[in-house]
DNA sequence: GCCGTTTTCGGCCCGACTGTTTTCAGTCG
């Protein structure tokens, strides 16, 4: 019997749910494995204790098959439905879902038609026009199928950053403590929060380079990563990289313990941050280098980077603002940012419950949220257009307002702001009249559909919404998903111009898959004197920290705690809502 | 596949858009 991983587990009855799809089974049946996937990701109870007491049945959404299969897979660590599905379904199907427009009906089509199995055989026959002879395959799906695909191969060998930084975390794992190695530390654009990265920057420290460096190529090492490692490349100079079988890149540096810091300097960049760096000690006399700051040839170490950035004349520079955008002009001029802590953060708003779509109660969330040290919420489920995600109709929003009444007299001292995300309607209409909308303490407004306008069209449908007296925050506001769905087309100046003219927050959505609006226009916003709340769009308990963990993002925009509107006390918050709604 | 009940099987979330057709299937949120 093994140790139960949930998550995992998870993973499968999700791929279970694609694999169905591709088979064109019973779409009541692929969304039950859906429903039990969610399910254990937001199992509150321990699964092993289901297990062992006999009462995965009490669990809504585990049935007799579905119960019988996380049995399975505790009992022999696999389970038999699933290798067959697999065995029997081309592996390179699965890719073809990710393509815009491309669903489980068209991509079957697709392989039974022509035989296509993966992306490249699918790019061969859109160049051949091959498409156009499968019956409801026109000239616009195919061209759609080729944007698509391009999409994709940008995004290729790329990964988040949760992704990217559960990867570090687990090499550094594996190898302090080994092979003489001291130390590891996280550099590249995970240690400066950019959303994406490409590829992974560790340096070791360590006092025995040859062992430490000869490690990293050793099985024991590769075995303990749980992935096929291709191959360690020793590229002199104490570099060297492999490659993990999902295709990430890791980057090592193997130094002596006291030149860590200017390795790490070094590795955590960027390029561009380090070239401006080093002009800048040049004209000081010295020579930056990944070993170290020389003069006239003598190396000095530092024991840490600040006191590295201070030889230079600058003030610490935190790594998420070395993008060589101004942080050195402002490090010397002593004028950095005094950046946002997540401590900072007094509570938070655009909290789903099982009102919509989350997975928690209104009380669990209030409960979860005082626990936190939070001391408001912002309750903001979907409006009644997300019919997929149970929008809310009048009814609903008139239970969920004398529930939230109720609540706020059980918990002293504790605020819950009654707040909706309602759709922005593609006329830019918000997506309720106006006597509800007044009923409201706060109102986000989301873009959910038509997300193929034009550029003009699409900004005018925000600039409409933003128009609306009652429209206190911009959801999400060009509703991108990493590595998955590009921006829309918008004119974020002018987005940004009316916010500022309109008093409208714009949101910081801190979901890992968004982080939208992107950190680079985080800045402007701030110096046009917009204020930016960091929302965790939370749909479980486990979700609200998300609004911790992305103001290292925000962080990254340059801003500040008074730029941030969710640093604000409860009671600052309920004044701001009251004045907004009297003019 | 799950659920609830009608205890044996029917309902399960659905509206709108897109691109294809010429009345609708597929996809999306």
């Amino acid at each position: 019997m093994s140790v139960i991983d949930r998550h995992e587990l998870a993973c499968i009855f999700n791929e279970i749910g694609i694999l169905l799809e591709l088979k064109g089974e019973n779409p009541f049946k692929i969304r039950a494995y859906y429903n039990a996937a969610r399910t254990l990701e937001n199992l509150q109870e321990d699964l092993e204790v289901l297990i062992r007491e006999n009462r995965l049945r009490e669990t809504p959404g585990f049935g007799a098959a579905i119960a019988g299969k996380i049995l399975e897979w505790w009992k022999t660590g696999s389970i038999e439905y699933y290798e067959n599905l697999k065995a029997t379904t081309p592996g390179g199907l699965m890719e073809l879902l990710r393509i815009p427009g491309l669903g489980p009906k068209k991509v079957a089509a697709l392989y039974s038609a022509l035989g296509i199995t993966d992306l490249a055989m699918l790019e061969a026959a859109c160049v051949e026009n091959k498409l156009l002879t499968i019956p409801g395959f026109g000239r616009k799906t195919q061209e759609k199928i080729c944007a698509g695909i391009q999409f994709l191969r940008q995004q290729q060998g790329a990964f988040l950053w949760t992704e990217g930084m559960g990867w570090a975390l687990r090499i550094r794992e594996a190898l302090v403590g080994r092979a003489g190695i001291e130390r590891i530390e996280i550099a590249g654009s995970l240690r400066r929060y950019q959303p994406v990265c490409k590829d992974l920057a560790l340096v070791v420290a360590t006092g025995t380079p040859q062992a430490a460096t000869a490690y990293l190529g050793h099985a024991d090492f590769h075995r303990s990563l749980e992935a096929a490692v291709e191959s360690l490349n020793a590229v002199g100079d104490g570099r060297s990289w492999l490659r993990l079988n999902n295709g990430l890149k890791v980057d090592f540096m193997v130094v002596a313990p006291e030149a860590l810091p200017h390795a790490v300097q070094y590795l955590t960049g960027s390029k561009e941050h380090n070239a401006a760096l080093r002009r800048l000690a040049q004209g000081m006399g010295y020579k930056l280098t990944a070993e170290g700051l020389f003069k006239d040839g003598q190396r000095m170490f530092c024991r840490d980077e600040e006191e590295l950035y201070h030889r230079l004349g600058l003030a610490y520079i935190p790594p998420e603002l070395r993008e060589n955008l101004g942080e050195i002009e402002a490090a010397a001029g002593q004028s950095l940012p005094r950046l946002v802590e997540a401590q900072d953060l007094k509570g938070l708003f655009h909290v789903h419950t099982t009102y919509s779509d989350g997975v928690n109660t209104l009380r669990e969330l209030v409960e979860a949220a005082l626990n936190k040290g939070y001391t408001y919420l912002g309750v903001a489920d979907h409006s009644r257009a997300a019919v997929y995600a149970h929008g809310l109709n009048e009814e609903a929003l008139r239970r969920q307002f004398a529930e939230i009444d109720q609540l706020n007299q059980e918990y002293r001292g504790f605020k819950i702001f009654k707040g909706i995300e309602a759709d922005i309607l593609s006329s830019g209409e918000l997506d309720y009249d106006p006597e509800i909308l007044a009923k409201f303490d706060f109102v986000i407004g989301s873009v959910h559909s038509h997300f193929g306008m034009a550029k003009e069209e699409m900004t005018n449908r925000l600039l409409k919404a933003m128009d609306n007296p009652y429209l206190t925050m911009l959801g999400h506001p060009t509703g991108r998903i990493l590595l998955e769905r590009p921006a829309y087309a918008v004119d974020l100046h002018a987005v940004l111009a009316k916010a500022a003219e309109k008093g409208i927050i714009i949101e910081f959505n801190a979901s890992p898959y968004r982080l939208d609006l992107d950190w680079r226009w985080c800045r402007q916003a701030k110096e046009l004197g917009v204020k930016i709340t960091i929302n965790p769009d939370a749909h479980s308990i486990s979700e609200l920290e998300l609004a911790r963990s992305g103001a290292m993002f925000a962080r990254k925009g340059w801003l500040e705690k008074d730029d941030v509107f969710n640093t604000k006390s409860a009671q600052e918050i309920e004044e701001y809502f009251q004045a907004r709604a009297s003019h």
